[in-house]
RNA sequence: CGAGCGGGCUGCGCGGCCGCGGCGCAUUUUUGCGACGAGGAAAGUCCGGGCAUCGCAGGGCAGGACGCCUGAUAACGUCAGGUGAAGGCGACUUUAAGGAAAGUGCAACAGAAAUAGACCGCCGCUCACGCGGCAAGGGUGGAAAGGCGAGGUAAGAGCUCACCGACGGGACGGUAACGCCCCGUGCCAUGUAAACCCCGUCCGAUGCAAGGUUGGGCUGUGCUCCUAUGGGUUGCCCGCCCGAGUACAGCCGCGAAUACCGCUUGAGCUUGCCGGUGACGGUAAGCCUAGAUAAAUGACCGCGCUCGACAGAACCCGGCUUAUAGGUCCGCCUCGAAGU
RNA sequence: GCGGGAAUAGCUCAGUGGUAGAGCGUCACCUUGCCAAGGUGAAUGUCGCGGGUUCGAGUCUCGUUUCCCGCU
């Protein structure tokens, strides 16, 4: 699953002027229809120490790659939010239910998700 | 068996599958394959270096750091071995440990008195008031003119003597710190130098966001400060150097907190041998072991167990300090109890 | 990443090594028919935390925690 990282700061002042917020318990995220996926995470010093920033980090990436397969052009900026802990099945659940929400997924009759998700959701964490 | 002391090692493992970072080789333009990919503290940024730029190839003042001795080292405030002191029955541990006889300051309260004296007291003279002698005892304090015993005395006092301590001199051992012995001096005088300070040793400043290359060139119009009351150079002085900053318009290549270099082969790591009590040094062979830049190690499944601590490289090394679930090993180590 | 600084009462700040203070706020009383203003009095600190030096640390010193500022 292909996606371009964010890096330049134009395209950040670009995306939080003018793009759309979808809210959920764990996350924000900000899209603005693209060309191509491209996609930021966002962790500042608030969230802890380098261990669990970069923790948070992967596992906002991974989430967002399980869930990106059918995701329509967009670029995306991901916020967390502060918590205790935090789980990879909960992102990833979190982020589809976002994507659905927002009509984000190029197939929007298929309600499918990626079997990896199906037994996170299984789980229940 | 119990309680300790000192020192070291390790920091979940194996397999499958998807994914990430730079590198190499193919493929030729975006894919495939391959090996590699965080730590003992990567942390705090407390010291010391390398490297780079600036200044100078000059000096002085100020300021800072360190401080028993010898050694190790590129260097250190680090390390090793030793000395003294303090603590512990002991194995052992801790130690910013020069100078108070160069000078200055401070020592609240209490206490009679804080570097200087006599409150209670003791003794002599006197009917008494009082005068004189004394510093043993009491009391205050962190500290009150070495300690303790004997002689001595009116009472006392190193006044005298023995022992211990202090100071001075000498012999011996040791590279030295110092140790030990002998002789002498009755002992002119508290503590604090992590108070100023003195003595000795060392230190130019700034830090990879250092710094370099590209980032256009040319022309025109200007503006600001200025040949010394300015600017730069280290906090200051002497000395030294002299131009600097910026706006607008035009043409061809259009990302600029960017791209590339610095950027990982180095006081490197492993093993053996040699020298040294040791830190460490020498030598031979082998090895290449992260290099990102909105910043790489994650997700899922299976198995095992003690169910996994502290924690993530950002120019690089040597230390220090702080955090750390546990597991494990070593020592003709120490103490106690019982038995032989 | 590199370099500086701060922490004292509820708040804003003082504080030579010797009993921790000021202003505002709080509480009680006086004044008033009541409130405000005014007056009188009182309470309030592990001096961020842990060692060390000292007879004695808010102060000196070492470590540590949190916060703030500067450098592109």
């Amino acid at each position: 699953m292909q996606y371009l990282r964010i890096k330049k700061k134009k395209q950040f002042s670009k995306l939080l002027k003018g793009g759309k917020r979808a809210h959920s318990e764990l996350l924000t995220i900000i899209y603005l229809p693209d060309n191509e996926k491209k996609m930021a995470v966002c962790v500042g010093k608030k969230y802890g120490k380098s261990v669990v920033r970069n923790r948070i980090k992967r596992l906002l990436r991974e989430a967002y790659r399980a869930n990106a397969e059918r995701l329509s052009p967009t670029a995306m900026l991901l916020i967390p939010k502060v918590a205790e802990e935090y789980s990879f099945a909960a992102f990833s659940r979190e982020i589809a239910r976002l994507f659905r929400k927002e009509k984000l997924l190029e197939d929007p009759t298929a309600e499918g998700i990626s079997p990896k998700c199906k037994a996170a959701e299984k789980d229940g964490v």
